[in-house]
DNA sequence: GTCTATACAGAGATAGAC
DNA sequence: GTCTATCTCTGTATAGAC
C-alpha cells in the first residue's frame, strides 16, 4: 500500500481562519494563541468529551493561565465549536472528493485508502467526532439531518448509478459507507484496543498498512473462497 | 434475516453477582437498590464517559438522593467498576462461543449475527465500551492486553486453520475481527448518525435488518461483481 | 437504612491591578 | 494582553439526626 504519503502521525489542525467573521481584524499574535489553544482543546476534548474536560486542563496543555485563556475564548463552548466546525471540514474532505466520473472500483478503493490515511494522521479529530457521536450530538444534529445526510444521499446516488450499470455488486449503498466509516475510523477511536490485541510485534507503525491491505480485500472480495484460486 | 429474534432494545443488564464476593450477605431490598443504580448509571456513564458523568444525575435518574447512592456505593469509580465488569462478561460472550467446531462461513456468519443483535439490544453498553476505548482505556488496558488478546489469538488461530484448509479466503484474522467489530458496534456507537443519515423512512427500527443484510453479504462477498451473477 | 446538612475541592467565569 | 484574586456553582464525599 505505497500511497500512504502522509507523514506527521496526528498533530496540527488546519486552522483556516474566515477574514471576515469577526468585526475586528485579528493581530499575528492573536491568531497563533488561538492556534494553540485550539491544538490543546483538540487533545483534552477529543480523551474526555465535552462535560469531561476542563478549562484549566486545556489552559495547562497549552502553557498559559485559565484566565488568559478565557481571554481568547470567553466560553468553554466557544472552543468546543471552532473544533467541531475545523473537523468537519478536514473530515468529510475525502467524502466530497469522491468523484461521480472516476471508474468505481478505484475510486471506492481510493476512498477507503484516503479514509485510514486520515484515521492515522488526524486520530483526535476522529475521536473528538465520536464522542460527540456517543452522547447523542447534540451540538452537530443539525448537521448530520442536513449537510451530511445530503452529502451521502449524494454519494448513494452515484454509487447506485454504478450498480445499475453493473461496475459494483448490487448492494446497500448507505451501509457500504457507513461500513467504510466504522472499519477505517475504528483505527483511530479503538486505537489502544487495536495495539492491545495486535501486540508488541504487530501494533507498531505497520499496522496501518495491514489494515489498508486488509480493508481493500474485504470490500473487494468478501471472505468466501474463490473456487478458481483454491488449490 | 430470520434469527433476530431478541425483543428488549436496549434495557436490562444480566447483573449476576457473585454470591462469595463481599463478606456480608445481602438482603433482596440491597441487591435491588444496587441494581437501579447500576441502571441508571449505565446510561449516563454511557452517554457522558466517566469524568463527564455526575453522581446528582446517577441518583436522580435512579429515583433516589444522593446520600442515599453513596451509602450502597462509597466511590463514583466503584460504580464504574462494577459496569465495566458486567458490561465485558455480556460483550465478550459472542466471542467465546465462536465454535472451531462449525462450519466456517456459517460460523462467521453467524458471529456478526449476533454482534449486530447485541449492537441492537445493548447499545449502552457499546458506547460505555467504546467512551472507556476513547480515553484510552485507562480502567480497562490490563484486561485488553491479558484477556482480551488472549481470547482474540485464540479466536485468530481458528481462522487461520480454516484459511489453510481452504474453508475462508486467505486474509489477516485479527483485521477480521477488528472489522467485524467496528462495522456491527458502529450501529450503537453512532446510531444518531445512521438513523440522521438513513432519514425517516429507512432509519426506524428496519435499520438493523438491513445493516444485518448488507453486512452478511459484505463479509461474504465483498462488493466486486461477480462475472456469473451480472448481466 | 435513609434523610438533611454540610464540608471541601474543582469547575466556569469575571474584576481589576499591572 | 496578562496576571492575581475571587465569585459562584457544581461535584464528590461525609457527619450525624431520625
Amino acid at each position: 500500500m505505497p500511497p500512504i504519503k502522509v507523514k506527521n502521525a496526528g498533530k496540527s489542525v488546519p486552522a483556516r481562519r474566515k477574514s471576515a467573521a469577526p468585526a475586528k481584524a485579528q493581530t499575528r499574535i492573536q491568531r497563533e494563541k488561538q492556534d494553540v489553544i485550539l491544538e490543546a482543546a483538540l487533545d483534552v476534548f477529543s480523551l474526555h468529551g465535552f462535560r469531561g474536560a476542563t478549562i484549566d486542563q486545556i489552559a495547562e496543555q497549552a502553557g498559559m493561565s485559565k484566565p488568559n485563556l478565557l481571554y481568547y475564548f470567553p466560553r468553554k463552548e466557544e472552543i468546543h465549536k471552532r473544533l467541531m466546525k475545523t473537523m468537519l471540514d478536514t473530515w468529510l474532505q475525502p467524502l466530497r472528493e469522491f468523484d461521480a466520473e472516476g471508474d468505481p472500483i478505484p475510486e471506492i478503493r481510493s476512498y477507503i485508502r484516503r479514509k485510514l490515511e486520515m484515521a492515522r494522521d488526524f486520530p483526535r479529530e476522529s475521536r473528538l467526532f465520536a464522542n460527540e457521536m456517543l452522547q447523542g450530538a447534540p451540538r452537530l444534529i443539525d448537521i448530520l439531518e442536513g449537510e451530511l445526510k445530503d452529502l451521502v444521499d449524494e454519494k448513494a446516488a452515484v454509487l447506485l448509478a454504478w450498480m445499475d450499470e453493473g461496475k459494483i455488486a448490487r448492494t446497500d449503498p448507505y451501509h457500504l459507507i457507513f461500513s467504510i466509516w466504522a472499519t477505517t475510523q475504528h483505527y483511530a477511536d479503538f486505537d489502544v484496543q487495536v495495539r492491545a490485541v495486535l501486540g508488541k510485534e504487530r501494533g507498531g507503525e505497520g499496522r496501518f498498512e495491514d489494515a489498508a491491505r486488509f480493508l481493500e480485500n474485504l470490500f473487494m472480495n468478501g471472505i468466501v473462497p474463490k473456487k478458481q484460486t483454491v488449490g
